[in-house]
DNA sequence: TATTACAGAATGAACGTTCATTCTGCGTAA
DNA sequence: TTACGCAGAATGAACGTTCATTCTGTAATA
């Protein structure tokens, strides 16, 4: 019954919105406007604006999770696939430029924080492919010993930050750039 | 006739607030109550809400400066240099959330951004001490040869990360773990 | 008295959401 | 085959609220 293709107009609409303006300069009357569909449609689809923001989110996580896995093998060494996960990272951000800016804004934002708060307190569950990593790492002696959030902070700021300033266009991120930041940000990881 | 405390008490309660909620969470009548003042009397010492964010962020930003220039010696070792800065700016950071709060509530919408484009594209002038550090860096083939932007995102992105972790209580910095977190990043820095 | 500072009410624009109405396409009857 | 009836999808004007900003009257100052 309920067309499949208006929904995904209202998703790309407002990822598309959101990502540019952030959530407060992407009304919903203009993500109507922008899918094509009246102001009331979006509420057929989704029960309000919140709902909306946090739909879109996840699936902007899983995307980003299938493409972490491609590829991923969990016999090699810790060093090799944190390279091969920040590699695909960072190429996946770059080449999504809405979809990074999209999870900033709801990384920066009351979103971000209550989402993350319930992921640190929750178990490691399968997906959370860094924390296993970083445990490993941690167990083998191969990375620093401090605590998660830290090593966290140590590889994703570094990362974030670069791409973040190639897609407000500060810097032009080459496939060599890329290796060469990674490579970095191992350096500050390891013992 | 001007009363200056009036306006430190507007400056005040619109960083606790925007620092608190975002800049959307701070209606201009609510910092007039927090202030203790009409909300009309704003707009005797500011033009517009605009105005009154980006003032504030300058003040923070020579704040910030100060902090930074004590105790700095322009003489000493590049990695010396480093250490001293980061610890400064991450002891700032931790013992005033408010302002870091605020600060980055700025970077991450499109003032910051307006704000940034200026800077990168201007010369550096005497206050940009990171930039001369790691230019000298450069030179003398102490860090690794790569983009300016790209040292930045190396040094900085963690810090940011941490504190930020820290303020929402995702971890506990002690003198300690600042000591490492900063030791860290510069082996992430460094050739 | 004249001028300035001020508080708070008034204003209008913008927003998220609702709802009475219109449209669309399918099942049924002739 | 055509005409009709109907369920539910879609619509956008309207509503109530919130906000930044302006206006107005009053108190303080000179």
């Amino acid at each position: 019954m309920v067309k499949p293709d208006k929904r995904d107009e209202i998703v790309r609409a407002a990822l598309e919105l959101i990502a540019e303006n952030g959530f407060h300069g992407a009304p919903m009357a203009m993500i109507a406007d922008k899918a094509g569909v009246g102001a009331g449609t979006i509420y057929r689809y989704f029960e309000n604006k919140d709902v909306l923001i946090n739909e879109l989110y996840r699936e902007l996580e899983q995307r980003l999770y299938a493409v972490l896995m491609g590829g991923y093998s969990p016999e090699k060494p810790v060093r090799e696939r944190f390279i091969h996960l920040g590699t695909a990272i960072l190429r996946y951000c770059i080449t999504n430029p809405l979809d990074f800016r999209y999870l900033e804004q709801f990384h920066n934002s009351p979103y971000g924080v209550v989402h993350r708060r319930d992921k640190i307190s929750g178990e490691a569950d399968e997906k959370d492919i860094y924390r296993k990593l970083f445990e490993e790492g941690l167990a083998k002696k191969v990375i620093k010993d401090l605590p998660l959030v830290v090593l966290f902070a140590l590889a994703f700021g570094p990362l974030i930050t670069v791409a973040r300033d190639h897609i407000l266009g500060f810097v032009v991120l080459d496939e060599a750039l890329i290796g060469q930041t990674i490579a970095a940000s191992w350096d500050g990881l390891k013992r």
